[in-house]
DNA sequence: TTATGTGCAAATTTTTTGCAGATGG
DNA sequence: CCATCTGCAAAAAATTTGCACATAA
């Protein structure tokens, strides 16, 4: 089915059923997701699975590359598949709401970090936290 | 003495020396500094001191806007001066050295965001995880 | 068949909280 | 004196692990 199935099918991986769940499950979602929504999800599924193996699963898809995770400004992990690397995240602190970013827009502040002091940033791990638009417009009307 | 001690007693908190010990540790670390950091600083000097104080602190310092907090690759939150938001980190992924990065150096990419999407970026909270120029050359010659 | 994967329950790690007693101003 | 702080111990929240059993290939 997905593409996350046959590549790991393709690297020896069995594919049970546990795992098929899990992979479609962030398929589903483009953004970043909590272990605990995916667990959720798979769950209200197939009740006998278990969160332990949410966790294992989303470490050996991180190991094989296909997945990363991230933390923002609390302390829960947020995952998201590898490939949407290219574009990144915009998210807004007020409603969470994503935008995608590509990459290029990086580029010039990366090249500059590279030129000035050597340094390759990781963009794998990124995401830039603010306020987007319409919270913004909102505040502007005091609401609370 | 310190600058934050002086801040706190301004707005009418109390100097105990529980808070003396932990101010003075978060002023004598220059990047970001993890809980149990703090902790063990203020323990060493101060065996009764106990770590929810450090927490409590913390958060307190927060509210006042004289900390922030963040969270990178792992699940601990590091936390440092407000004051130090101006310039902001990059930090190597492999030995944790931190560099400073002028908030200027950002400014063009924010703008952007800004024009393009609305987005207001916080660039308080702002850390970008790489590989530092030691660690990369030592990365050309294998070394695992 | 059997190496790999899972469920479960218990352990770890990080952080938070309730409460009774201590203390700074 | 007394509102604010702290220590302690226990709870919560997030994650990891050991082990016996289940199952994909």
């Amino acid at each position: 089915m997905g593409q996350l199935s046959d590549t790991l099918r393709e690297r020896g991986y069995r594919l049970t059923l546990q795992r098929e769940l899990i992979l479609t499950a962030l398929e589903a979602v483009p953004g970043h997701i909590a272990v605990e929504d995916v667990y959720e999800r798979v769950h209200a599924q197939f009740k006998q699975v278990n969160i332990s193996t949410v966790y294992r699963t989303l470490e050996l898809l991180e190991q094989e590359g296909l997945l990363t995770h991230t933390h923002f400004h609390d302390r829960v992990a947020k995952w998201h598949r590898a490939e949407e690397a290219k574009h990144h995240h915009l998210i807004c602190e007020r409603c969470d709401a994503e935008q995608d970013l590509d990459l290029a827009i990086l580029q010039p502040l990366a090249n500059e970090l590279t030129d000035r002091f050597g340094f390759t940033p990781n963009l794998t791990h990124f995401a830039i936290m603010g306020l987007c638009r319409r919270c913004q417009e909102m505040s502007a009307k005091p609401v609370e």
